[in-house]
DNA sequence: ATTATCTATAGATCTATAGATAATGC
DNA sequence: ATTATCTATAGATCTATAGATAATGC
């Protein structure tokens, strides 16, 4: 049966909205278009009217969750003017973050299945990972521009590998020092220097 | 034709050996085992003689990885008794390192896939990493033991996050910029506190 | 009539196995 | 005779498409 063209619009985003948690969940290898159809509520058919290829699917997704943490980083910044860095950090370095990899920042998620890959969504993950660069550099300590860049670099390596590896192991003491001592690290409140 | 024993022997390593090149180059899901055999120069069926399924294999090539990383470290830390750290970071945090999956840390590749699973598999993942926080722990500096136990988590995060955004990144500029600034950043030589 | 969705399937993978082949080693 | 490997294939995926169905909107 057909539906309507605000349907039509409501099914585009649902599916959207799915893949994107399914891949994250089970990285873009891991899910079909049949199963991601079936828990959007469709069959495995439609989804050719919406998407020309899986690949342009795992384009739309990644861009649209690359664009979520931006706006999700920069509401926390403003949220905490005083302390953004701290704010951030407890946000981004956290059980939640590490225990919802469907709902969380899709770089922590699929970033070494993306840099396997070549075309137009590696494109894209390198432009939001920089993006991201841009964003810590503002907030973090440093006298220079240069050195606030340079520390941008490597607080978002941090960040990253905290959660990605908080992720990999199954002892929950383990997983929790990887985050505190990279929230301890990183947070200007227990630096000394810098 | 039939082999001899000591051939039988050989296949096998041949096995493992081009296993841990592809899994890491292409990940677990991402290489079946007929292109396995291929690459060892021998025929799909051959396979299941040497192992009982592809999980299996996945786990003894897993724990060949791990040790292989472990007694590279140690080497790197040996030969380097006065500067074992900055030793061991201009090894992990190279060109090399980012352009070479197939023959460096398997934890670099394969973390974000094995976070995914059950089973042996991250089990052998959970030990390496805590093997490794242990190994850090005894070469970063830090007042108690407590304090370097710590740093070694955070160390290990930081060392895995850059090697990770670094290969994720296709800019030469971005990717070299998070392995020098994570190395700057983890450096004594660069630390004017703890 | 147009078009969004559904049914059914083609064609290409993948893991695993059964049975044939041929060299080893008693 | 035993056993390591090879050939061939079963059965389960996967992406993508062709054609049927049925509701929308002129």
């Amino acid at each position: 049966m057909r539906v309507s063209r605000e349907k039509f619009a409501e099914n585009r985003e649902k599916i959207l909205q799915v893949a994107g948690v399914l891949f994250r969940e089970r990285g873009f290898d891991g899910i079909g278009v049949a199963e991601i159809m079936k828990a959007a509520g469709m069959t495995h058919g439609g989804f050719y009217g919406h998407f020309e290829s899986k690949e342009e699917l795992a384009l739309e997704v990644s861009r649209a969750l690359i664009e979520k943490v931006k706006i999700r980083w920069n509401e926390i910044i403003a949220s905490a003017p005083e302390r953004p860095l701290d704010a951030l950090l407890d946000h981004y370095l956290s059980r939640c973050s590490v225990d919802d990899p469907g709902g969380s920042c899709v770089f922590a998620s699929l970033a070494q299945e993306v840099s396997r890959s070549h075309g137009a969504v590696r494109e894209t993950f390198n432009d939001g990972l920089s993006m991201l660069v841009d964003i810590l550099s503002e907030i973090v300590r440093g006298e220079t521009p240069e050195e606030r860049r340079e520390k941008g670099f490597s607080t978002l390596s941090a960040m990253m590998g905290a959660v990605i590896l908080a992720r990999a192991v199954e002892n929950r003491e383990l997983s929790d020092s990887f985050l505190y001592t990279t929230r301890d690290v990183l947070s200007p409140a227990n630096r000394t220097n810098g």
